[in-house]
RNA sequence: GCCGCCGUAGCUCAGUGGUAGAGCACACCCUUGGUAAGGGUGAGGUCAUGGGUUCAAGUCCCAUCGGCGGCUCCA
């Protein structure tokens, strides 16, 4: 009979088989009232599940204690969600296909095939969202139905349901000795679906569903299998957590790099330039530039040195690289000089042989690069190296084209030409583990002065079990235990990912970790062991003989253009003063103030600062409004009482009131030292020790 | 690339087959105001582009281009 061990490790014995919910029944009435669902043995079930024999027991309440249990309640909770919302899209669309409907981290979605005359579309949301609030009101039990594989699939069958007939097939080829379905009600007489469970008790106890979008899919992922509609959704077991979740996604679109690049005028994706190629605006050229300036400094402090290479380059170099073709629908089509389509022309050469032609190489062409590596490996190679040499650090902030795919575009986040933090470093085997360090000390020193403290660390190392990598394993070992050193010298925990690695050599990835949690995959640290062999590369030992060079590739920040996006949602917009486009505004009070504004400005701007007047024809607040919205970190209001004193009135971004009045002098010297320490507000903070982080 | 949705003034967005709209921004005038919107006047449009249906198209249909959400992909 059995024994139930609660997560305190108290144990009640019954002389019976229970249900989870007997036995919160028995510890209380308001935890049965409670409970929503038991993990037993570690497994999320159902409330009435039967226990026959002794287990390790824990209910699931609407009101979780802690991450895990709160994970398994929003399970339960939106898989029951997906269930309620395929019958209320059912019941609007009766021909309606259910596919697969599981639930996910935010919410839940369900994909189905849909008639063609009656297409869903979010005209439809208010009207599933009331069929659902009339099924969640008629409170309903969940019921499961089990019966025999076979009898189960001469059901499917009978129905003539092929999706749901296949998830049945791939759950008996797991290893399903059963096949279940879940009934909204009374079995036989209400809706039901195929499903493993588990599920809420009770189609009342889902609180609060809102249908959030509709996208396609296809079935089994795969693109040429049938197109799906897929509905997604969240829940939550109150209109108060919804809501609250409805807020944060409110608040993550108004951080939108996007919709704060449009508004504060960072940069322009033009229809006339191009899908994803970005125009940097004056104002987000000065976050760049600064970003830039500040990468190499810390480069040059580590004996990085600089190179500059063009942006295209023959056909043969990347043959060579082995990027061209094997990477091919990947890059923009190769450019071909005009004497040679002429001369294909008159061959009459047809557009289909010119494409094998180009492939085989029997063409030649030029490539808008879509790696720096190769140029800087020639630049490597145009002398000898001596091991004296090692490690050589060539850097560049090198732009590369890549032809990605137009529904992959996304802002400054994903784009076709974008400026790689790019560095590649030619050292020996026993150099990588130094160089590795080298580059996490420059993520962790610029992301520290960023305030970006929350990144993790993910080395990616081979898959034992493939063929697929280059070089020998001896010189693998050694390189993956190079990667774990290194990530071990942060000191924080990191990830290792088997089959992650780059069929060249391991890697180390770095993810940040935003203000509202989301994370970004942003550089790259990558052994290299492939292209030294494919160009040759080499340089004198010790011992006077040749020996092959490792090379290292790594963009710590990824690229410029996602690195200023995550740093614009990061940030809000409101950058520290040190990268904001405009730094600091003067604005007169009346026309009276005029002359001393503009000598205010003109001491700001001797000083290097990036300052604007505003003398425009508004009162005082609206003006302070304007600058307000346009995030700039201080303005300085000048008025008569200032122009007398020689002092300004300073107003911080993120304090709503005047700091009070600083002699000019003064205020630049603390702007200039907050400016030259990249510190963030510490002039203001000089001023209101108590508006410390208010920003 | 695929599926769905969308494209109206610089921006945010209304617009029911029948005369093209609002707010903000912009220009000019009045106002000279000490810390988050003072008032007035005005200019601004090939309703993404190209076809089609219709007496009549911003509105309906088709194609193209672009955006968004997903799917797939990401050296």
């Amino acid at each position: 009979m059995p024994r139930i061990t609660l997560p305190d490790g108290s144990t009640r014995d019954f002389d019976h088989a229970v249900t989870p919910y007997e036995v919160a029944a028995d510890i209380g009435a308001g935890l049965a009232k409670a409970a929503l669902g038991a993990k037993i043995d570690g497994v999320l079930s159902d409330l009435n599940t039967t226990i026959e024999h002794d287990a390790q027991l824990a209910i699931i309440t609407d009101k979780p204690r802690d991450d895990a249990s709160r994970h398994d309640m929003l399970y339960l909770v939106r898989h029951s969600a997906a269930h309620v919302m395929a019958e209320a899209i059912q019941r609007i669309i009766p021909g309606v296909q259910l596919v697969y409907g599981p639930p996910l981290d935010t919410g839940f979605y369900y994909d189905m095939a849909v008639p063609e005359d009656r297409p869903l579309s979010s005209n439809d949301f208010e009207l599933i969202e009331a069929e659902i609030e009339k099924i969640i009101l008629e409170n309903r039990p969940f019921t499961r139905v089990e019966c025999p594989v076979a009898q189960g699939l001469d059901k499917l069958r009978a129905e003539g349901s092929k999706y749901k007939l296949d998830n049945a097939e791939r759950a008996i080829v797991a290893g399903s000795d059963t096949l279940s379905w879940y009934v909204t009600g009374t079995p036989g007489a209400n809706w039901e679906d195929l499903c493993r469970g588990p599920h809420v008790p009770s189609t009342g106890r889902i609180g609060a569903v809102k249908v959030l979008s509709l996208a396609s899919s296809y079935w089994h992922g795969d693109e040429n299998s049938d197109r799906l509609t897929r509905v997604y959704g969240t829940a939550f077991p109150s209109k108060k957590e919804l809501d609250e979740h409805l807020e944060l996604l409110e608040q993550a679109r108004a951080r939108d790099h996007r919709v704060i690049g449009k508004k504060l005028g960072l940069f322009h994706i033009d229809d006339m330039v191009g899908q994803g190629l970005i125009l940097w605006t004056p104002k987000g050229s000065v976050v760049r530039t600064e970003l830039q300036n500040f990468i190499a400094e810390e480069l040059v402090k580590q004996g990085y040195t600089q190179v500059y290479t063009p942006h295209i380059g023959k056909l043969d170099l990347y043959r060579t690289s082995g990027h061209f073709p094997y990477y091919q629908e990947s890059q923009y089509p190769p450019i071909v000089e005009r004497e040679s389509i002429e001369q294909l022309a008159q061959e009459g050469c047809s557009c289909a042989e010119l494409a094998n032609r180009l492939r085989d190489g029997e063409i030649d062409g030029y490539l808008l690069k879509p790696m720096n590596c190769p140029m800087h490996i020639r630049i490597f190679n145009s002398q000898p190296h001596s091991y004296r040499d090692l490690p050589v650090r060539l850097s560049e902030f090198g732009t590369v084209y890549r032809w990605e795919q137009s529904g992959e575009l996304n802002g400054l986040t994903r784009v076709r030409g974008f400026t790689q933090d790019d560095a590649h470093l030619f050292c020996t085997e026993d150099q990588i583990a130094d160089e590795m360090i080298g580059c996490l000390s420059l993520v962790t020193k610029i992301f520290r002065t960023l305030g970006m403290e929350d990144f993790r660390v993910r080395v990616g190392l081979r898959d034992p079990d493939s063929d697929k990598y280059v070089g020998d394993a001896a010189n693998w070992d050694k390189a993956e235990q190079a990667c774990k050193d290194a990530a071990a010298t942060l000191g924080k925990p990191f990830s290792m990912e088997q089959g992650e690695a780059a069929f060249y050599g391991p890697k180390i990835d770095f993810v940040v970790k935003d203000v509202i949690g989301r994370e970004w995959q942003l550089g790259t640290v990558q052994v290299d062991y492939n292209l030294p062999e494919r160009f040759g590369l080499s340089y004198i030992g010790a011992d006077n003989a040749a020996h092959r060079p490792v090379m290292i590739h790594r963009a710590p920040f990824g690229s410029m253009e996602r690195f200023v996006g995550v740093l614009i949602e990061h940030f809000e917009g409101a950058f520290p003063l040190w990268l904001s486009p405009e730094q600091v505004r003067v604005l007169p009070i009346s026309e009276k103030s005029a002359g001393y504004a503009k000598e205010v400005h003109a001491a700001l701007a001797a000083a290097g600062l990036r300052t604007t007047l505003d003398d425009s024809n508004d009162r005082i607040q609206a003006r302070i409004r304007v600058a307000a919205e346009e995030k700039i970190p201080y303005m300085a209001v000048v008025g008569p009482r200032d122009a007398e004193a020689r002092t300004v009135s300073v107003r911080a971004r993120g304090v709503q009131k005047d700091l009070g009045a600083l002699p000019l002098v003064e205020f630049v010297k603390g702007l200039s030292m907050e400016r030259d320490d990249r510190g963030e507000f510490t002039l203001k903070e000089s001023m209101v020790p108590e508006a410390a982080g208010a920003g």
